[in-house]
This record gives C-alpha cells, structure tokens and sequence, in this order.
DNA sequence: TATGCGTGGGT
DNA sequence: TACCCAAGCAT
C-alpha cells in the first residue's frame, strides 16, 4: 500500500518524462507508447545489456551496427561468435557478448524466439541479471517491474537523503525505488527515473534548480545531495607489465590466438605475449630475431594499469604454429581487436 | 559479501 | 594527472 506522496512524486516524474525524454535508437518514446507501440523485446534485451556499465554515447553505433546485421534475435543465434566478438570488439565486458550469444540461442531454441515477459523467468537468462530482468519486464512487456541501476540508485538516496554506504544500502534503496513504481507505465516510469538520473540528478554537478523532484527532495533541502550517495572506497589499482609480440608474414598476413572464454578478454582475439605481473616471463611464440619497438602500450582496466612492450619480428612462411591463429591481410580488421590489443596492433604500424 | 571484469569521457 | 563514473553480472 502507497501512500499519496509517492504517487504525487511518480505522476511529476511521469510528466517531465513525457516533456523531456530522450530518444534513443532503442526507445519508443512517451507519445508513440501512448499511442499504443512497444518496443521489440529484442531491442531492448540488446540495448540494456550493452548498457551495462557502459554509456548511452559509447553504445548507440554498436547498437545499430548489431541490430542492422542481426535483425531478430534468432539471426542472432545464428550468428557465429567470432563474428559476435569481432563486432563487440571495443565495447569492454566481453562476458556480456559470450553470454549475449548463449541467451540469444536459448531464446531462439527454448522460446521459438519470444522473450519471456516474467521477471524471474528473465533472470534465468545469461548475461540478465536483477537489473535487466526488470528493465525488461518493464520497459517491453509494462509489467510493474523496479530497476535499480547506478541512476537510480543515486535518485533514491538523494531523494530519501539516505546516508548509508552503497553497496549494502542497495536493498533499502530498492525498497524506496519499489515504493515509486506505479501500476500503470512502469515502463515509462523506469526510463524517467534514469533520464533524470542522466541529466538532472548527475553524479558531481546536479542541477536541483531544473529538477522536478526540487520540492520532495530531502537531500536537497538539507544540502547534502553532492554528498550521496556514500560508497565504501575503492582499493588503488596496481600496476602490471607485459610483452606482446607481433609476427608479420611476407605476404602481410599476422599472428594471433584466441583467448579463452574465461578470464580478462576471454573470448576475443589477442596478440600472443607474456603474462601481464610485476615481472613477466618473455614468452614469443616461436623463437627468431625478436626486435623490442620504441614506445609502449599503457592502458588500464577495472582493477590494474598495464604497461605493455611490443616486439616484432618476421613471420617465416608455411609456419602455423599450434594454439594460434594465422589472419590473411583482408580478413584481418584491427577494429575485431579489444582496445588494449588494437592499442599495440597501432604503436606497431606507426613505427 | 567481495572480487573480477573494459573502455572512454568528464572534471 | 588521477581519479570518478556509466542502464551490472557471474562466481
């Protein structure tokens, strides 16, 4: 049972949304979904998990790169996977292409490629977790489904002026974010709460005075809404070393291997190398002439900076050696390459 | 519950 | 520069 205020706070929100939502490739807008369209819940099954963690800038080309090449989400299980990490190449959290793949097969073989509508039903899916389960439910089937992301998150603590250190406020927050979720236009409702997050209610500058929530907002009367929401710090990023090495063939054709599915990069293509530690064990390939270039590759992932060496050398013709890949110089596309990998593919050529 | 897992943009 | 942060999930 809900009180008046919180259905007073969700119809405010409801209206700003229908004046200040934002479009995006993935989205039927407020007028269109009032006219009785929804969206394919193939789109955004695929928009909400290139979503995560991951901005709406950085996904809106990958997006429609996917969805131009894979239409339905049977073409999608049909799809072979290296082409699948080949066009996720750049975005980051390949787990979410492996999975991407798995859930789209079990889509396809399991559901006559119809996406389940139910929330717990959608959370036995790979790669769908609590979040994606409910934007789901919510946003293509309008069920009355809470999604608690990183915006929302930050709405509800600084609306309730909640003081407790994320993650281990999640259910309280939750809990407030749930109170909120009306019974008609969940789906609406969802995508106001994180476009407000988005744009109004941001992490370092929030701009109360343009903010519909102004009046309710307890933080923001008790000046605190930069504050909020606590986290519990970060631990400080090591910094480990490596070596890539880089084998060319006559006819230009490059030597690569696959990684394994688990683990940093798993499943993408990569240059062979060294493990990446405070002192890596050289490692090439195949023994020849190896010739260090000038420069290195730094780059940092979620929990380590790496500084990487890039050694060269000729690649002698009729040589395959197990356990890697030979890539002809047409088929071999730096844009297949995860970013850290396309990084010393770049300092190579430059050279 | 804590940790591993990418990348690019903003400040 | 060195953080912080973004529509989290799997283990």
């Amino acid at each position: 049972m809900r009180d008046c205020t919180e259905i007073d706070l969700s119809k405010t929100l409801l209206d700003w949304y229908d004046r200040h939502a934002r479009e995006m490739p993935w989205r039927i807008g407020p007028v269109d979904r009032a006219a009785g369209v929804m969206p394919d819940p193939y789109r955004v099954w695929l928009s909400e998990v290139m979503l995560q963690q991951t901005t709406v800038a950085a996904v809106r080309d990958y997006f429609i790169r996917f969805t131009t090449r894979w239409p339905t989400v049977k073409a999608l299980a049909q799809a072979q996977d290296d082409q699948v990490m080949g066009e996720w190449a750049g975005l980051g959290y390949y787990a979410r292409a492996r999975n991407l793949l798995k859930c789209a097969r079990v889509v396809a073989a399991e559901y006559d490629g119809q996406f389940p509508e139910r929330y717990d039903e959608l959370l036995t899916l790979p790669g769908v977790g609590p979040y994606t389960a409910a934007a789901i439910a919510a946003i293509a089937f309008d069920q009355s489904e809470t999604v608690l992301d990183g915006n929302v998150e930050r709405v509800m603590a600084r609306l309730y002026d909640i003081h407790d250190p994320l993650p281990g406020s999640k259910p309280l927050l939750k809990e407030k974010a749930a109170s909120l979720t009306p019974p008609l236009r969940p789906g609406d409702h969802a995508q106001a709460v994180m476009d407000l997050g988005a744009t109004i209610c941001t992490p370092k500058s929030p701009a109360c005075g343009i903010c519909p929530l102004y009046a309710p907002c307890l933080a923001r009367a008790a000046g605190t809404q930069t504050e909020l929401p606590q986290k519990t710090p970060k631990k400080p990023k090591p910094t480990r070393l490596g070596h890539i090495y880089i084998a060319q063939r006559r006819d230009g054709a490059l030597l690569l291997e696959r990684r394994p599915d688990k683990g940093l990069l798993g499943g993408m293509l990569g240059w062979p190398g060294s493990d990446w530690s405070d002192a890596p064990v050289e490692n090439p390939p195949f023994p020849a002439r190896w010739q260090e270039i000038p420069g290195e590759v730094r780059h940092t992932f979620t929990h380590f900076h790496l500084i990487l060496r890039i050694w060269t050398t000729k690649l002698p013709d009729g040589f395959t050696p197990d356990d890697f890949v030979i890539m002809d110089k047409h088929q071999f596309k730096p844009s297949d390459l995860p970013t850290v990998m396309r990084k010393g593919f770049d300092l190579w050529r430059g050279q």
